[in-house]
DNA sequence: GGTGCGTGTGTAAGCGGTTTCAGAAACCGG
DNA sequence: CCGGTTTCTGAAACCGCTTACACACGCACC
């Protein structure tokens, strides 16, 4: 930073609170003052410090989001909305993966002092870390992650999709399933795992075993699909808890020569980009959405526009493809 | 912010100046002292303010990175590369996506004054914004775009694998070609298609046509398949400048009954995720390292460990699958 | 021709830290 | 026991901006 609010006010022959009124339009200003600053501020190429404007003013006119990992699709679609609508209400956005880090919780904390407000998506950071936020006042909007009572949230319904899709897959001839992916991980995966076990018992079907998923990858869907000893060892569906695992499990079952749909049927969940390509029968997440809409929120709370924390809950919709159907419709 | 430095200083009866010591380990303190500060800061739940030590230390300890556009997963992976290593070395991120929007230059230079430093991709912003920014001082380095003498970076070889897509379309008895993407929207494209050119040529091809895409998404790639008469119509080869065109394409050619690799060959070029499920042949590029390359060179800059420029070239990598190959291998 | 008010501008006190400088205290060898 | 260091600590000056407050001025009004 170079020439200052002063080097404009002398040059400018005035006081520095007259350059800040010109610059911010805060105040009246007689036109001849006006010009003559804005001609001074000009030609010296002066861009007010964001720092002292910051300090004086308390805010930063920034926010920002917390997210596990930027490796899948998911995320990166839930930040580009995030993005995209925070942006539109000027303001800057910080981003902060923790990708597994054990200091995660001390990045948040420090996060925090450069926003006015942020995004927790998932389960990046431990609640005590979040009651510590809400009680510092710090604008908090929760994503994919179970609401407490003092901040806002918003998550997609799961129930309702999985109910849906254990129908589908009934429909399709299945009586019993296997889970992809560790439900103690997430609660959204939780929640998908006893929808989908609801559907099928309401069916009347006996759900047949859990496998759990280390990680929700395409790697820990292939190593899903290695463990399977033949085509007398599968259930009639495998369930998977997003589209990465299905995807894995997908292609190494048919690098093993196991069909899909043929042999067992696969769904995923999310909707991502290579589902379409490959095939996946799917629940689709309004994914950008979900970030503008935090963003949204957060907005409002940061304004001081409510104060009632509100908990925003967004619809899916089920994407059937050939990976549950006959093929003759793949 | 509630409690700052001096309600620490008073409880605990020093001078503020003892507690700044303190609580960053500047200098040396008593053991005593130490102490009480220390307890007296846990005690008040003191969190030093970003923003007063910024603006003493006049730093942000903070960088930026501007992308067109989120959409695509290639600049998704590019930022998470990007955001890895600079919060592996101690620095918040701050993103800002320009999508096309008209105050994207202003939006940039706003940006800037709360970051040390900058990365930019692409064609995002104009050349006299760079030069700005590069004479205010801010680290720059831009990625994907060409070099500049004022700042550092980071591109990817394209010519090189450019020929090599070339000599393998040739080998599987392509002679002419359809490059779909505009090489006037981005110096990356139009290296692609010179090398390509090249490549054909030194075979002694001849090129048939340059197919104009506008933008380079999944919908663009369809709009060119949709504009294709039938099956006598086409080139021997689709050359695609990125998978997203290549994958639309693609899927509109099938579904209107043309046959891939049957009738026409077709690449991309990025190797994302959908690709792999695609079975697309394209030219894998190493996106995360070029964001955490970007990254680095980026720390380097502000650090001032380094004045003179440097110009990165990352590697490339050619990568057949199905839609380049007969049936029998797909 | 005073009183009263609205307007434009300057002064100065923050915002919450860091750091220079100098003085006080503790330590050293002679 | 003393002068010379070394080590701690505090006062105060910033960093660059916003804004409350005061003041001067010009004008309409009675």
């Amino acid at each position: 930073m170079r020439t200052t609010i002063r080097d404009v006010a002398r040059e400018a022959g005035v006081s520095i609170a007259t350059v800040s009124r010109v610059m911010r339009g805060s105040a009246s200003v007689t036109e001849p003052t006006r010009e003559r600053v804005l001609a001074v501020a000009q030609e010296l190429e002066f861009v007010p410090s964001q720092l002292g404007r910051q300090l004086a003013e308390r805010r930063h006119a920034a926010n920002g989001i917390v997210f596990p990992d930027l490796s899948g699709p998911y995320y990166a679609e839930v930040v580009l909305g995030y993005e995209a609508v925070a942006a539109e209400l000027g303001r800057s956005v910080l981003i902060l993966s923790t990708h597994g880090r054990q200091d995660a919780d001390a990045k948040v904390l420090e996060m925090a002092e450069r926003c006015d407000g942020l995004v927790i998506l998932g389960r990046t950071v431990g609640d005590t870390t979040v009651e510590r936020l809400a009680k510092r006042g710090v604008g908090l909007v929760l994503v994919a992650r179970p609401a407490i009572a003092t901040a806002d949230s918003v998550n997609v319904e799961n129930r309702d999709s999985a109910v849906a899709l254990a129908e589908h897959l009934v429909a399709r001839g299945a009586r019993d399933f296997v889970f992809v992916g560790d439900p103690d991980g997430s609660s959204e995966f939780a929640e998908r795992l006893e929808g989908v076990e609801e559907g099928f018992r309401r069916a009347g079907s006996r759900r047949r075993s859990l496998a759990l998923a280390a990680r929700p990858t395409e790697e820990a869907g292939a190593a899903v699909a290695d463990s399977v000893g033949g085509v007398d060892d599968l259930p009639d569906a495998f369930v998977c808890a997003n589209d990465e695992l299905a995807l894995g499990l997908m292609a190494r079952l048919g690098e093993r020569g196991i069909d899909v749909p043929g042999d067992v049927l696969v769904t995923g969940w999310d909707d991502v980009m290579a589902a379409r390509y490959a095939g996946l029968t799917t629940v689709r997440q309004p994914m950008r959405e979900l970030g503008g809409t935090a963003a949204r929120l957060l907005d409002e709370l940061i304004n001081g526009s409510r104060s009632e924390p509100r908990h925003e809950v967004l619809g899916t919709e089920l994407v059937v493809r050939g990976s549950t159907l006959g093929k003759e419709h793949a």
